[in-house]
RNA sequence: UGGGCUAUGGCCAAGUGGUUAAGGCAUCGGACUUUGACUCCGACAUCGGUGGUUCGAAUCCACCUAGCCCAGCCA
């Protein structure tokens, strides 16, 4: 469950106290790049907070900059939430209330606590002082209300050119708060908005319009990042002079981070045109839509997050901790089969006779609602390359060895004879032989086996592609080291092997290939060639001969 | 050096004056095992520091230290 965290406490009790009936939440993205696993913190607190107390759950595009926005991003995003299961009560935009803004803009202007400035951006940034030193006034900061009047609606008709002049509120130049040393309120941009188009030719900045937009939407509680905690005093004022009915709070919580992790959109952009990775939903990129593609499912996201809660610290959080609720839930949804990546060939030697089916194994053995399938076997097989070794390197070695048997998963016990290798010394194929008595099911206890391997029947299994992947950038390497210097160069590894065949592989099917892995069916999957991601290893004990560290 | 915020084990994170200081991840033992998986047992902190208040403090006060954020006509 849940940790009931503070902003919970804030909603029972004003619920309690009757401030109000039902919360009104909303997730806010400028539709400007794309959503990430940090992301679906603010996403689907916003939601569940709405969704558990029997409120309502916006999501607003917080359009107020044509320079960098796009109508694609706005669908994209609206694909990853939905893909979360996090559905909105309502879709809005903030252009959408650019008329009322205006008009709150100007009950301030009308108040005198709004001028226009002339000022240019370079002046404005001089007079602003800095973190120890106050500001000096505009020289426009007395202009006569009449003529802010005239000089804002003659901005917003399009008389003057970009950053000839702006709307500042007209607060404190001295106050220690930089947000409130008259922070502008509206910007001359004439150019053209993927919603109001060229409707206008000034934008409101952020500080303004988020409130304005809270306030419209009737928002109770607006959650956002620590980083506006200081802006929260300007947000109060706008709400307060432009006498919004509705008083919306604003409460700061801390951004998740995943340690070790690419969300940098100027750095994604890099790696999708230096070819690095495929593209936004590249399956090592912990976007929405790279972590869509990988596989994981959705669940899994909204427990991890869940079992986080929503602190006021700001922490990193280890990736494994993610990978574990993953996994969790593939364990309970995803199900078995074989899968033989880097394969091995093992030649029967004592087999007589046709592939035969061994026994019908179950997709998933604590959960037999999944069915079973069968199971083939022959006198040529494939094993894993990492299964066999010559000599037992040591006694915690459960695979196979020369004169080891080892119990092939779901058929029979074989013990390798012999072995050939090719010219450069590699093993090629492995010779053993089989015990008839050993089959699977059959009760034989007469010999405990080497450990238990899986396999493949040759003539039956189908050729696949399998995609595993690693961290993009390296944990080990110094942080302080570019991004681009710690790039990890085997962050994603093809092979070529089997899996079972007369399974169906849609994309998006998730399985475990037994030993391996969860994986799932990627989009470029064919029907003759599946193709693979695994989207999360299995846990292992396993030390690799001569190592103390796990591997 | 101005303002805002944070500080609990390797990583997250509960805890709001009296608890053996939850839980998860990781790690280390061990049991079980037709996945070295799962499951199950067990180990693993005195709460940034110092001083105070109190019968009693991670929880209250003071001072100190460390880290993060703020000087866009970005959000």
């Amino acid at each position: 469950m849940e940790n009931k965290h503070f902003i919970r406490t804030i909603i029972e009790n004003d619920l309690k106290s009757g401030k109000h009936e039902r919360p009104i939440t909303r997730f806010p993205p400028e539709p400007n790049g794309f959503l990430h696993l940090g992301h679906a913190r603010a996403i689907i607190m916003n939601h569940n907070l709405a969704k558990d107390y029997r409120g309502t759950f916006n999501l607003r595009f917080d359009d107020t900059n044509p320079l960098t926005e796009d109508a694609l991003f706005v669908e994209g995003m609206k694909e990853d939430i939905a893909w979360l299961g996090c559905h909105w009560d309502n879709l809005f935009f903030a252009s959408d209330y650019f008329e009322e803004m205006y008009e709150r803009a100007m009950v301030l202007v009308k108040k005198g606590k709004a001028y226009v400035c002339d000022l240019s951006a370079e002046d404005i940034k001089a007079t602003r002082g800095d973190l120890t030193t106050p500001g000096t006034d505009s020289p426009y900061r007395d202009r006569r209300v009449e003529e802010n009047i005239r000089l804002f609606e003659a901005m917003r008709a399009g008389a003057f050119e970009d950053g000839a002049c702006v709307l500042r509120a007209k607060i404190d130049m001295a106050s220690p708060n930089m947000n409130m040393r008259d922070p502008v309120i509206y910007r001359i941009q004439h150019s053209s908005h993927h919603n109001t188009k060229d409707a206008w030719c000034i934008y409101p900045m952020y500080d303004f319009a988020h409130p304005l937009e809270d306030a419209i939407e009737g928002i109770t509680h607006s959650l956002c990042t620590l980083e506006f905690e200081d802006h929260r005093p300007i947000y109060d004022w706008y709400v307060e002079h432009c006498e919004m009915p509705k008083v919306p709070r604003q409460i700061e919580f801390g951004k998740l981070i995943i340690a070790h992790q690419v969300t940098g959109k100027r750095f994604i952009r890099q790696l999708v045109e230096a070819g690095v990775v495929d593209g936004w939903d590249d399956p090592r990129l912990i976007t929405l839509s790279g972590l869509r593609r990988r596989g994981v499912p959705p669940e899994a996201i909204h427990r991890f997050v869940q079992a986080l809660g929503l602190p006021k610290t700001e922490g990193e959080t280890d990736v494994e901790m993610f990978n574990e609720y993953v996994r969790d839930v593939m364990h309970a949804t995803a199900p078995r089969i074989h899968a033989v990546l880097d394969p091995l060939k093992v030649v029967i030697t004592n087999y007589e006779g046709d592939v035969e089916t061994v026994m019908n194994a179950p997709f998933h053995k604590d959960d037999e609602t999944f069915g079973a399938r069968p199971v083939h076997f022959g006198r040529e097989l494939y094993i894993e390359r990492s299964d066999f070794l010559p000599d037992k390197p040591d006694k915690h070695w459960k695979r196979l060895s020369l004169g080891l048997e080892v119990r092939l998963m779901h058929a029979y016990f074989i013990r390798a004879e012999s072995f050939d290798t090719d010219d450069r010394g590699q093993v090629e194929t492995v010779y053993c032989t089989y015990d008839k008595r050993t089959k699977s099911g059959s009760g034989f206890k007469e010999r405990k086996p080497n450990g238990t391997i899986h396999f493949l029947e040759a003539t039956s299994a189908k050729t696949a592609t399998f995609h595993l992947f690693e961290n993009l950038v390296d944990p080990d390497k110094d942080d302080s080291l570019p991004l681009e210097a710690r790039l990890n160069p085997h962050s994603k590894q093809a092979f070529s092997g089997f899996v079972e065949a007369g399974v169906p592989f849609e994309e998006g099917d998730a399985f475990q290939f037994t030993r391996n892995g969860y994986f799932a069916v990627d989009r470029d999957a064919s029907e003759d060639r599946p193709v693979f991601n695994r989207v999360v290893a299995l846990k292992s004990s396993f030390k690799a001969p001569g190592r103390k560290k796990r591997t």
